[in-house]
DNA sequence: TGTACATCAGTGAACGCGCGTTCACTGATGTAC
DNA sequence: TGTACATCAGTGAACGCGCGTTCACTGATGTAC
């Protein structure tokens, strides 16, 4: 596999033209293959084809260039978590439970993003625009939340944060323990997309949110 | 602070004679400042005060240093959960918020253990027992889910294997998200205690495991 | 259109550093008799 | 009780390695005139 070939950076003479870009590739396949820890600036500029000392006209240090990695997750994750909720159409209860299977859905698909925005133990406040678009992400939570809960009277309407926050961590926590590839995930007699479901239909119920067997 | 006037690892002459025992504790405080990521076999053999090639005559690598910290925190994990359970004393509902709230506990007081059991990336299928040990702390959450079920007519008992794993992750997340002392953490409007608090409760509500304003 | 110049991205060599790992060794401990 | 011996935990020196980082440099690009 050769990264001039890929995505278009070719390198072409003595100035790369897009090294920023392909080092980024670069961080992607190295988090996805050995873990934030075992990514080195080094490295990446060895798979992105030049010297040692090039990335350092882009990026600090190597935390720098995974802030970097872990924005553009956080980005891509906030389109995705939109899509998926599809502005509550067609109906918003299946939007909401779609949301959640968006967030497993990108742990599985784009583990190195992943890896990079939860695990790689980087200093949010130290990178400009990190909280803002993990923010985001959340936002979009957020709002699904604030829409499910106006379908009710004011009165019994739930906080929409208080909501958004444990449909959050619920999926969070099924992301982190079942759909990681690592080998030391256990095993699951069901898909964690339908462990996921039932939970959130449950919470929903008991909100009055959703219909159920209760 | 030195580790040979601690925890009785009092160094007497050539043999360190509880060398195991000071390089999981060298391990342990490694790991609480700069996370599993940062931890060296040299580091802990200078913090235990031998020779760099000593611990290699009790851990084959890094790895399995880790792994033994791993599966001493599962059992101590175990331990923790068991007791907040207190065999559904003196209320189930009661001690089965109690066990979410020894998870937290558990994620905040012991750091190290935490970040060694659940981020280090290591391959549980890799180091015996590690798997077992993790198994049996769920196990705790597994029995008390049991025993709440069993408190409705056997025609609407829910699944304790699916409760069981709803909790486990509910909290799993919270503790990811929102306890962990990290700086990039989100603050919260309120405890993540209370967090999990009301969620359970929501959640049990549902399987009508618990009354509430529903 | 051409030329001089400024800017800047990437070079490549070099450095010090700490790590993992090995090795023959040695000092301490325990045990057989 | 003493002695010889086996065992074993820790030594310390050494090695190769890859990383982070620096530096003066150079080739390419763009722009002013």
């Amino acid at each position: 596999m050769s990264w001039s070939s890929q995505g278009g950076f070719e390198r072409r003479g003595y100035h790369h033209g897009n090294l920023r870009e392909a080092l980024v590739e670069a961080a992607l396949a190295l988090i996805a293959d050995k873990g934030p820890a075992g990514f080195t600036i080094a490295e990446a500029a060895r798979l992105a084809g030049v010297s040692p000392a090039a990335p350092y006209r882009h990026f600090r240090d190597a935390e720098a260039l995974i802030a970097e990695v872990a924005l553009r997750g956080f980005e891509r994750f906030t389109a995705a978590l939109a899509a998926a909720w599809n502005d509550g159409k067609p109906q918003r209860v299946r939007a909401f439970e779609s949301v959640g299977r968006a967030y497993l859905a990108f742990a599985r698909d784009e583990p190195a993003y992943y890896a990079a925005m939860f695990e790689a133990r980087i200093d949010f406040t130290a990178h400009p625009g990190l909280s803002a678009a993990a923010d985001h992400a959340f936002g979009v939570l957020r709002e699904a939340a604030e829409r499910l809960a106006a379908a009710l009277p004011p009165g019994r309407r739930p906080p929409s944060l208080m909501m958004a926050l444990h449909i959050w961590a619920l999926s969070h926590g099924i992301a982190s323990l079942f759909v990681r590839a690592d080998p030391s995930r256990r095993k699951l007699p069901m898909a964690p997309e339908e462990l996921l479901e039932a939970g959130v239909l449950l919470y929903l119920q008991s909100l009055g949110l959703a219909g159920g067997p209760m």
